[in-house]
DNA sequence: TATGAATGAGACTTCATTCAT
DNA sequence: TATGAATGAAGTCTCATTCAT
């Protein structure tokens, strides 16, 4: 199934795989075209094909590597500490991978609402694997009294709906403030007021 | 601008808008095909094509519907009351509109991520008054130590980002967990989870 | 699966159709393009497409109507009378179907070549029982002791494969001889010869 | 025309032409691709392309071997024997011919089908002449009432077409008996029968 | 001699939209 | 108001062929 790879396929590859997650974060799958993936990875649309078999293969390879990006934002984080250190610098992850990865965040957002016929899969095995690595290191909080008890999951799907949005929806929040994560003193007031509100919501 | 519509065209123009909000929550504008509308509308294309000129006009007549209906229920808020009262009466409104409105809620997220071509102007003025008027108000509350000193907007957006993300992602969300908004015990749940957090995050 | 036809439907279809087994006679399935067939048939290709979904079910369409045309042809055939009758008229059938059906039967002959991937399954159901059916009559006429003892199917083969051989190798037959089945005097000639070879090898 | 041949050239040419006789016969002319011969014969496709400058001269190639094999299969017929004994011995050659060649023999069938657009020059010369001097003899016998007054052309073309369609139409038969000219019993079977009838009808 | 990489031409197919009734 | 029929534009993908090494 995997072709031995040179350099200059690597090299490719990875150019296409950045190009298509521009464009399909711009325009979603079927709005996207191979042309103007072609066109921003600075080669020609056969030339593109080479690499990948078809417009799908390329669609599969933007998420899996934003997913695998993702995944491993979410495991760098540090546990060992207390409730806030931890919570503060999960947060902290959170967002610096959607000021980081806007395209790739939108990429897969969109594939969620369209119900995620690709991801489903390693959605329900290897992000399951984390949430629920999660929850159990929210349970023993909320056991040693180290937090208010409140339902585990919806925490963390509040951590990163929030992050999240800032990228997703950044058009809206442009819209109205002006500001985008790109703006420093944005992002980090951004930061500050999620992490002071979920810490005061959550910590004893 | 508006023709003279007899009852017929309004039930009719209805029908393609359901229709096109189903559809184009499932497949984003450019993957939603005018056929698949006009099947669901149970009418033909070119009849459909005799209310609505083109796709784009339905996805506009979707769109606008959509944020009408966001926007009045963001209108339909008491400020009245204490800021728990509120707060908690806001997060509820919005959890009842993804619960309801989860297909116009995704057509509405898809237009976002992508920049929202068509509602930019729209969201500067109509959405723009209201978060300035709900600003003031919470601005209102700090300034009499009835919360916490948090940056306003961002706890609009947060709440935003949680009600929505539970109609955007529920394809996510139902695969961690197996259950969606429709479960009652499930939505009861977080609403619960995020009132508590965000009340405790921001009241003194 | 079936739309209702029309009458502007049947005559468009059968427009194709002929269209169809004229060019995949000359080019086979992969050699012609809908372009041509279109042409032929006087409708835009987007419009021929709107009678048949893609290229394959042309195909199909045409195989189908060609098969069913042979098959009428070979139950046409009377057994009743002698077996030099008999004979002689079915011969004068299958020459005849050469004759009127040259494009049918080389785009048959074609598909038959590339395996019969399409017809397969028909072949084995219809045209199986008609060659069983036959088979029986000849051991009849072997057990009257009214022809030589000769092994039926290959008989049956025999006269398909002469016969066809003036419909599909004409262009080689035309090289040799300057002539084609659409000449009379060589098409009673070659109809006329076939037939005395058979019978007198046949009849005891 | 020709260049000096090294032995891995002839090696390889070889190779190729094996490989696009079997292609070309399942798939035609325009069905096969490039990729398809080259992977057959074990090389890459540019590699191919050295020793053919194209497709079509791959398809010559073939061709060209196929009648050339052809053409000596009908001349190591012995014309010096009595009538039964030369068309015996005829029906036999070719008999061995289709199952040894079959894949060249649909080649062969596939280019006249589409009306010999490369063969037709070659079929006027080389082999109009061997079919002029059969037809010499066959009316040498007619004339010393060896066998009855028959049209020779429609006998050598009924002794092609019939031994001919045990390979090209080898699908179809199968598909009705079971059985193809590789199993022996029915190989021996059919040859019998088939020298049987045409001897039976043709000597006095 | 051999092969990864690249491309232009062309085919199939979809789809928004219009026509005619 | 309603709909079968028709089409142009555009996009995906294949493939013979060439380039560069």
């Amino acid at each position: 199934m995997e072709k031995k790879r040179s350099r200059i396929q690597i090299i490719n590859q990875q150019k296409v795989l950045e190009a298509g997650t521009e464009i399909f974060a711009k325009y979603g799958f079927r709005g996207a075209t191979i042309d103007q993936i072609a066109e921003v990875a600075g080669m020609s649309k056969p030339n593109l094909l080479y690499y990948f078999k078809n417009k799908k293969e390329i669609y599969i390879g933007v998420l899996e590597q934003t997913l695998n990006k993702w995944l491993q934002c979410l495991m760098e984080w540090e546990v060992t500490g207390t409730p806030e250190e931890t919570i503060t610098n999960y947060i902290e992850k959170k967002f610096e991978f959607s000021r980081d990865h806007t395209a790739g965040s939108r990429v897969f957002a969109n594939e969620i609402l369209e119900g995620a016929p690709i991801l489903k899969t390693l959605l329900g095995e290897d992000l399951k694997r984390l949430v629920d690595e999660d929850t159990r290191v929210i349970k023993g909080w909320i056991k040693d009294k180290k937090i208010r008890p409140i339902d585990p999951v919806h925490l963390i799907f509040m951590i990163w709906a929030v992050t999240q949005h800032y990228a997703d929806f950044s058009a809206q929040i442009e819209t109205l403030t002006g500001k985008t994560l790109a703006d420093e003193v944005f992002y980090k007031q951004a930061k500050k007021t999620v992490t002071q509100i979920i810490l005061n919501g959550v910590l004893i």
